[in-house]
RNA sequence: GCGCCUGUAGCUCAGUCGGAUAGAGCAACCGCCUUCUAAGCGGUAGGCCGCAGGUUCGAUUCCUGCCAGGCGCACCA
């Protein structure tokens, strides 16, 4: 990491002082003071570039006016000679208005951070799990996979510039009833009888059936659960294969596909009991083994070994979780359906009765329904109908990005509608668009730079010489970057990256049509074309990095 | 019945660790290409931030209750 990088912002070298300010401040200022103050940028630009109501906020702790404690602030701020003014409006807001010379500050940190301007140390060497997706191996990922698709690559991205050291990991379910109904259902095809009533109906079903058989026609020789056994291994290969394939073309990846049965292996569920029981929340009833999870909130105690001596599903859920935390994880992150919001509870009750903190280390998302339209009409999504959405169809519509970006650009727990049509389309309704157009925008402008004669780069900032107001906008916009990013890895909510990166698109258009960056016809080049376009330099390396968060590209020519 | 999520402009949605005139896109209307990508920009118009209380100097944001919609409440997985 260079220098550059460790080395603080403007905005939180401020709010460094303004802290420091008030600590010194003692005889007057007898309460308590924060440890840490958030400068905000205000949204009138009457407000400065930065400000802060922290006198309003201690006015009442301590006793004094807010615009006595203000005016503290003021004095001791007005030194500084990267502030050019501090103003105390209304009942005691700050408004602070930066150095024209020490605006330049963030350009110089882009150019050299580079890749790694965003990066932070907010969870600097935690160690995450994060499991997302996690679909059953018995048909192609639909729909609400593929909002975890997105929204879990992207998190785990954000989390990483973050500091974070993150495993991504997709539990596979390759054991349990599930599988054998898949089994038997592929079997049934493949032989051209009904299929059993309660299990896969969907067309792959007839495709994967015709797939084994040709591949394999030993397995037409065998017969009754000897053949079901096989259709059901050999098709969760080929299905598992399917799925880890468009994964990978969706450009998700996972560290570890984690087998459900393995949790079975060497005696580690025995283990994973012994240590549950240790703990003191397991208890036996009318011949079932039980976690009493009521002790931490559960509204029921959960089954873990059922009467007839199998494995209830929440038998897993436990093994798996310590599992996690015996590999050394500090956070599961759970990415779930909203029609498993269920769990959170039993979830929560389960670390807690392995003596682990659950507001802490474990870590529910609830993702609500997806929906799509085309042609002005819901596309409905029924499994057992087979007409699901599939990730692949979704991608074959609207492609990688644009399905990526309109996923992650939404928070997880409200419902969304993806319009195929929007998403086709070329215009301002089309963000994935407005963003990548940008970006191509600047890119253009340099090569056209370049052969102009215009110079640009760290050494061509000329801070002094960008005074017009959506200059200030975008360096401002810029500036902001990092703590979005350090924002969106705490909530766990990478749809603020996709946000912040439309605003910061929004003020480079902005900025492009009322200043113009390289000469025209017979003007020679001025070190105002200059910094200029090292702005632009700078504008399109975090729209670039922004991006890169979502998973999304961002391309040079459009 | 109990629990989780949601309710902001005509539509699709942001925002809020409580702050200064509530934001964007679309749709409507009016403008801007003889020079850097118009896939762009500017302007007009559009809001009891679901309803009612409470806490606060200040609430769309926090708390309580209600109303509406979505989703759950198995020794299923």
């Amino acid at each position: 990491m260079s220098a550059a990088l460790s080395s603080l912002s403007i905005q939180d070298e401020i709010s460094a002082a303004i802290l420091q300010i008030l600590r010194a401040a003692k005889p007057e200022l007898t309460c308590e003071i924060p440890e840490k103050l958030a400068l905000e940028r205000p949204k009138n630009r009457d407000h400065g570039d930065y400000a802060t109501s922290i006198a309003l906020a201690l006015a009442k702790p301590s006793g004094l006016a807010p615009r006595k404690i203000a005016e503290i602030i003021q004095a001791g701020l007005i030194a500084r000679r990267d502030i050019d003014s501090v103003d105390i409006a209304g009942p005691g807001f700050i408004n602070i208005t930066l150095a024209k010379s020490s605006q330049g500050g963030v350009i110089v940190k882009i150019l050299q951070s580079r890749k790694s301007f965003g990066q932070g140390n907010v969870l600097d060497g935690v160690k995450v799990n994060l499991e997302f997706i996690s679909a059953n191996p018995t048909g192609p990922l639909h729909l609400g996979h593929t909002r975890w698709a997105a929204v879990g690559d992207s998190l785990g991205r954000v989390l990483t510039a973050a500091g974070a050291k993150v495993t991504r990991e997709f539990y596979v379910n390759d054991r349990g009833v599930q599988m054998d109904k898949f089994g038997a259902s592929l079997q049934s095809a493949a032989l051209g009888q009904a299929r059993p009533e309660d299990g896969y109906h969907g067309a792959y079903i007839d495709d994967l059936a015709k797939e084994i058989i040709t591949g394999n026609p030993e397995v037409l020789k065998l017969s009754g659960e000897e053949q079901t056994n096989s259709f059901r291994d050999i098709g969760y290969k080929l299905q598992l294969a399917q799925q880890q394939s468009v994964l990978d073309s969706f450009g998700t990846h996972f560290d570890i596909w984690f087998s459900e049965k393995s949790l079975y292996d060497n005696n580690f569920f025995t283990h994973c009991q012994e240590v549950l029981k240790s703990k003191g929340h397991v208890y036996q009833l009318d011949g079932a083994t039980w976690l009493r999870t009521t002790d931490f909130g559960d509204d029921k105690d959960r089954v873990m070994i059922k009467s007839d001596g199998s494995m209830a599903y929440f038998a897993s859920d436990s093994a798996y979780y310590i599992s996690k935390r015996e590999r050394g994880f500090d956070i599961c992150i759970y990415m779930l359906g909203a029609d498993h919001h269920g769990y959170v509870g039993r979830l929560k009750a389960l670390a807690a009765c392995n003596g682990d903190d659950p507001e802490y280390n474990v870590h529910i998302l609830i993702g609500q329904m997806v929906k799509i339209m085309e042609g002005g009409e819901e596309v409905k999504l029924s499994k057992r109908a087979g007409t699901i959405i599939t990730l692949e169809e979704l991608v074959e519509k609207v492609g990688v990005d644009a399905a990526r970006y309109t996923l992650i650009r939404y928070p997880v727990d409200t419902p969304m509608v993806m319009d195929v049509d929007i998403l086709r389309s070329r215009t301002n309704e089309n963000p994935v668009y407005y963003v990548q157009y940008a970006h191509a925008r600047i890119c253009a402008v340099l090569r056209n730079a370049t052969d102009v004669g215009v110079t640009y780069g760290a050494d061509q900032i000329h801070p002094e010489l960008l005074l017009h107001e959506r200059e200030r906008e975008l360096i401002g916009a810029l500036g902001e970057f990092p703590r979005v990013v350090a924002g969106a890895a705490q909530l766990r909510e990478p749809h603020r990256i996709a946000r912040y990166v439309e605003e910061l698109a929004g003020v480079y258009h902005r900025f492009y049509s009322d200043c113009r960056v390289l000469p025209l016809g017979d003007e020679s080049p001025s070190e105002l074309h200059s910094a200029r376009a090292t702005l632009c330099l700078a504008t399109a390396q975090v729209i670039a990095n922004g991006l890169d968060l979502l998973g999304v590209s961002a391309p040079e020519k459009m």
